[in-house]
DNA sequence: ATTAGGG
DNA sequence: CCCTAAT
């Protein structure tokens, strides 16, 4: 059901030996990703926020207890994606990659049999010669592996989990937060995020980017594992990883742990290491509450050198894609947006510093999820004491659209935001640790063993909070608002709710299955797409809610976050705008508003970065452009929008199988017939385009011929970046020849040892 | 529509 | 990834 031979290359098919593809790695598990993805993307970013508040407050009560539920949850998960994983590369690699039109094609080299200069020796010959067909047994090989289970991973990943987790967080955790909550009120107040919250608030800002600043100091406890530690290790990391790594093999796996989230709760007691009041306050803060849809959470350092923030995810759908690889770089169109409206004010160095990064990263990366920049420890987080520091400087609010008749008051705008905000916490959050671009699977690790103790790891430690994915695609309406929900929403609602998963689905994780999907992938595929085309039209305006992460990074040294750093987490990041992405794509823009029970009033968060936009934008229809038609003038608004977002693509990592499937290709293929490429082993991705495969070879061959340590992202195995180096010497050799024998006698050809 | 290459 | 030029 799998291979799919073409035709054309069946014949042909060398004989190439299938690298032993160890399982998929990470970037396959995205399918199964995108099941989980949706879901727990969606719930996760304020489930964190809510999640760690609760977990404060339940900390001093309780100790901490409740990992290793959370854990065996996750394993089972893993499993799937791995399985998934793996199907995806055998179907990537069963594909052929023969041409028989040209002998170019036909060439083909074998590593075994021949070294290049060999092949090139004999090249005109092997065009002549028809090749043995091997073929057929690698795809029965590969058939029989990917046979055996696809579905099953994405399906379960479907079923299990968002959802519930969201419910139970909710329902539970969210219950004894409040109670807690209400408590400490009073106390929490003062909260800088309250003064946060406020100053937005009455700034007008519409967008709800708020950062909170030095919410946790390092300070607090020398002694004492950080306050990070507390949301980190459990479910959290989890939870979020599930969602939104789907790319990363630990993400694959985690991302399973998105269906943990039951255990989560306990978990969330379990960590209880935060001693820092003012985390708990913040979190605590009623204000919090009220904030209905925060979807994104910056952290800086405590630094107050904001390491990056990381951008949110912005619910922006195709930006946020681009801007995820280039973090740093690019984002040219998101720096419009002011990334964060609202420094909040409170810390003024931390946020002074992040803006700009923030930036940067918001646009590439979450769109919506709450992001946080943590300042990890600053330049060496690990004490002497063997106590790892870890600083989160602010969290800043994602954006938050909110529809509201022209005629809308101030107050009516504020209590709308409020209430956005507050159902954004109240969904939770989840948070997920990602070191060095990988998710931290283990909670039960300790950070020595994961190497967060490491100041040299410190820079690539990153945290991640999503919001629950139900929540984050609602929009907020005004009651009055003109746009009232169509039937059509309804529909769109129905859809989405058949695939509770599609929501969060990363569109990632869905295209990166295609090539390798069966049929019956394929039909789940069919309706996300569906889905996919009709959030797409929605969500124009509005980054994919379910997306919204919050990552947070902790460089060591200000000096030491490199663009590197950024990328590493780039993964993430990546995943997260996945998320986004596929919220775009998959869910359709009730999507947005679906999940949540309060449909009613449908809100949606946006990302940070897009918060500018928003802010222009917001007070018209962010929502799709059906709603916007309804409310006349905001199309405009939104068309600009859409414009800016829908240019770049999303950003969507190369995942080792599919470097795989494309060295092998190239192996066959050859450089320069990149069309012929695309359609052997990615015919079926069609997020790869024929530029794509070439602009990966080329930065395959960078990569393989730079140091491992300037190697980003995911890693590639050094087998394929030998591979690449081979092929490409190889072709870049018989290009030669071939030019030489154009311009010149055959004799030159020969000297050149044709 | 492809390919090649710079950004 | 994007953009552009050349084919």
């Amino acid at each position: 059901m799998v291979l799919k031979r073409k035709p054309d290359y069946g014949p042909n098919a060398f004989a190439y030996h299938f690298p032993s593809m160890p399982r998929a790695p990470r970037s396959t598990r995205r399918r199964s990703s995108l099941t989980k993805t949706v879901e727990d993307s969606q719930i996760c970013a304020f489930e964190l926020l809510a999640t760690v508040a609760g977990k404060l407050l339940l900390e001093r009560d309780t100790s901490s207890s409740s990992n290793a539920t959370a854990g065996k949850n996750q394993l089972g998960y893993v499993k799937d994606a791995n399985e998934q994983e793996q199907q995806d590369e055998v179907r990537i690699v069963g594909k052929d990659c023969f041409n028989q039109e040209k002998c170019r094609e036909n060439h083909e080299y074998n590593e075994k049999d021949l070294s290049y200069d060999e092949v090139d020796k004999d090249m005109e010959q092997a065009c002549r010669m028809s090749k043995p067909t091997l073929l057929d047994d690698d795809t029965k090989l590969v058939s029989c592996s990917d046979s055996s289970s696809l579905e099953k991973p994405s399906r379960k990943l479907y079923r299990g989990s968002p959802t519930s987790y969201g419910k139970l967080f909710n329902g539970r955790m969210h219950n004894e937060i409040k109670a807690q909550l209400e408590v400490e009120k009073e106390t929490a107040r003062h909260l800088v995020c309250e003064d946060m919250v406020r100053s937005c608030i009455s700034e007008d800002q519409v967008d709800l980017c708020i950062k909170y600043p030095s919410i946790i100091s390092s300070d607090t406890s020398a002694d004492e594992p950080t306050c990070m530690d507390l949301p980190l290790n459990d479910s959290f990391f989890r939870r979020r990883n599930d969602v939104n790594l789907g790319c990363r093999d630990d993400d694959d796996e985690k991302f399973s742990g998105c269906n943990t989230h039951s255990t989560s709760v306990e978990a969330f007691r379990a960590k209880h290491c935060m001693k820092d009041r003012k985390i708990k306050k913040l979190l605590s803060s009623k204000y919090w509450k009220a904030a209905p849809k925060l979807q994104e959470f910056e952290l800086c350092n405590t630094d107050g050198k904001l390491k990056h923030v990381y951008p949110k995810r912005k619910t922006s759908n195709q930006r946020e894609r681009s801007h995820l690889d280039t973090p740093l770089k690019k984002r040219k169109l998101f720096d419009q947006s002011p990334v964060v409206s609202y420094d909040g004010g409170s810390s003024a160095e931390s946020i002074s510093n992040s803006p700009e990064k923030e930036k940067n990263e918001d646009n590439s990366g979450s769109a919506n999820g709450v992001s946080s920049s943590v300042v990890g420890p600053q330049a060496s987080s690990v004490t002497r004491d063997s106590h790892v520091k870890f600083q989160i400087k602010s969290f800043s609010i994602p954006e938050v659209f909110i529809e509201l008749p022209e005629t809308a008051t101030i107050n009516t705008l504020k209590k709308m935001v409020m209430e956005a905000v507050t159902s954004i916490l109240e969904n939770g959050l989840n948070v997920g640790v990602v070191l060095q671009g990988k998710k931290v699977r283990d909670d039960k690790k300790t950070l020595l063993q994961t190497g967060i103790a490491c100041n040299e790891n410190l820079d690539r430690l990153s945290f991640i909070l999503e919001p629950n994915s139900s929540q984050v695609s609602q929009s907020i309406r005004h009651e009055d608002s003109p746009s009232s929900p169509p039937c059509d929403r309804h529909q769109l609602l129905s859809r989405c709710l058949v695939n509770p998963v599609s929501g969060t689905k990363t569109p990632d994780a869905l295209q990166d299955s295609d090539p390798l999907v069966n049929s019956t992938e394929k039909l789940v595929e069919s309706n996300h797409e569906a889905s996919l085309s009709i959030h797409h039209e929605d969500s124009p305006p509005s980054p994919p809610y379910g997306g919204s992460q919050l990552v947070t990074r902790c460089p060591v040294n200000p000096d030491t976050i490199t663009p590197d750093a950024l990328r590493d987490s780039d993964p993430y990041v990546s995943s997260t705008e996945k998320h986004v992405e596929s919220n775009h794509e998959l869910v359709p823009a009730c999507a947005n508003t679906t999940l949540e029970p309060k449909t009613t009033h449908s809100k949606a968060l946006v990302p940070i970065l897009e918060s500018a936009e928003v802010l222009a934008v917001v007070p018209m229809n962010q929502n799709t452009g059906r709603y916007v038609n309804q409310n006349s003038g905001r199309y405009e608004l939104a068309q600009c929008r859409r414009s800016e977002l829908a240019k770049r693509r999303i950003r969507r990592p190369f995942s080792v199988t599919e470097v795989e499937a494309l060295v092998q290709a190239v192996e066959k293929l050859g450089t320069g017939r990149w069309r012929d490429v695309k359609i052997c082993a990615f015919d079926n991705a069609n997020h790869r385009t024929y530029v794509d495969l070439k602009d990966k070879w080329k930065t395959l061959v960078h990569t393989a011929q730079i140091s491992p340590q300037q190697r980003r992202g995911e890693p590639v195995p050094q087998e394929l970046l030998d591979r690449v180096l081979r092929a490409h010497a190889y072709w870049t050799q018989y290009q030669a020849r071939q030019g030489k024998r154009q311009l010149g006698s055959s004799k030159i050809d020969y000297d050149a040892g044709m």
